[in-house]
DNA sequence: TATAAAAATAGACGACGTACAATTGGCTCA
DNA sequence: TGAGCCAATTGTACGTCGTCTATTTTTATA
């Protein structure tokens, strides 16, 4: 993988620096209005940009802030992967893999839960590009690299057990966000617990 | 609990005849042009009831299918209970349970995809009350009853691994949306094997 | 019967997202 | 270099969801 996929053509670069300017309006004003507070048009103007190309960019709202969280990960994730290979398991690599999104996320709390209804309304259409939010490639990766080291089971592709994966994240997510008390480790822990072991005896 | 669950007092009786004919005059239009051909004043107009009425009763479109479902359910679930018990273990139990929510998720299948975005988008806010669609109390009985019987791990609490368990199965369900030649059955017995026995080797 | 509480009404309103026709700017090929 | 094609952009009107409010009707209670 290239590791600074610039665009080639001219248009494109054009094309991914608007984009780039009008998210980054956009969430000035979120962090000095708050997210619900921020109206499209608002946006639009403030980034002196036509409603319609506000929308052809970011065809909802959410995507605006599916965008940042997209490159932040996407800045993070090298520095991350590479702590990641030292681990002997497949499991604590997952681990702390979930922890360090953790951290991302807890900065990130006030506009997790829209991010989330987002990404659980997508699935509904058809299979967006580069599979989901990249997340469930880097997932499906992880637990290859298991069922090819025999620490994971094949009886499920890698895609499924992702998917379930995806899933069980971003209900610890959800339920976290609605539990005051609850610390996001632990609660990464028990899902873990349940995907990896399951709850028969 | 109460057989039939009658509202003691006038006024709540008559407000659940509103909420009933203004649901199946929806649902009669629904059937007839479509779920997202059909506008909210239009239902409005239809019932003969204020818009404001409407959404008294149903503060978002989507909650006239989750009512329609959940009603669905309550007359359905005595019977299915019933042959449940008859069963030994609380895995066959838990199965056969989806099975039969999977038949009448087959019947509903264009409805499906609203009433599974409004049941991810409500954890957001705060705990509904009845806990949810209903399903997780099940679930949740159903879990317990299993651990009584050593069948299911006590470190979680039920009502964790039944909100990990509804979560898994409307992803279940939603990859059987999108995927045109999968068999709903098949997709519930991978979630439950996952579910049951985890995916570590 | 008088009064308080809940529900229904009508309609205006703000915001999201779509549609469309017209314009601008970048790309391709001779 | 210039003609022409295609994508991005613009401006604006529109439909729909969901909120809000002031007013009236219905139900419960003293």
């Amino acid at each position: 993988m290239p590791p600074e996929p610039v665009p080639p053509t001219r248009r494109l670069r054009k094309r991914q620096r608007t984009a780039d300017h009008v998210v980054n309006v956009a969430y000035a004003l979120f962090e000095e209005l708050g997210y619900e507070a921020v109206t499209m048009e608002q946006i639009a103007s403030a980034a002196d940009v036509a409603k319609g190309t506000l929308y052809n960019h970011f065809p909802v709202k959410e995507a605006l802030i599916a965008y940042r969280m997209q490159t932040d990960l996407a800045t993070r994730l090298p520095t991350l992967l590479a702590g990641l290979s030292a681990l002997p398991t497949c499991q604590q690599r997952l681990r702390t893999f979930l922890y360090a999104t953790g951290d991302y996320a807890l900065e990130m709390r006030n506009y997790l839960p829209h991010y989330i209804r987002h990404r659980l309304s997508l699935p509904v259409g058809s299979t967006p590009p580069e599979g989901g939010s990249g997340l469930d490639r880097i997932y499906a990766e992880m637990l290859a690299e298991g069922q090819r080291g025999g620490e994971i089971t094949t009886r499920h592709t890698a895609q499924q057990l992702a998917a379930a994966l995806h899933f069980l994240h971003l209900s610890t997510l959800l339920r976290w966000l609605a539990t005051p008390g609850l610390e996001l480790q632990d609660a990464l822990d028990d899902m873990l617990d349940l995907f990896f072991n399951g709850c028969a005896l």
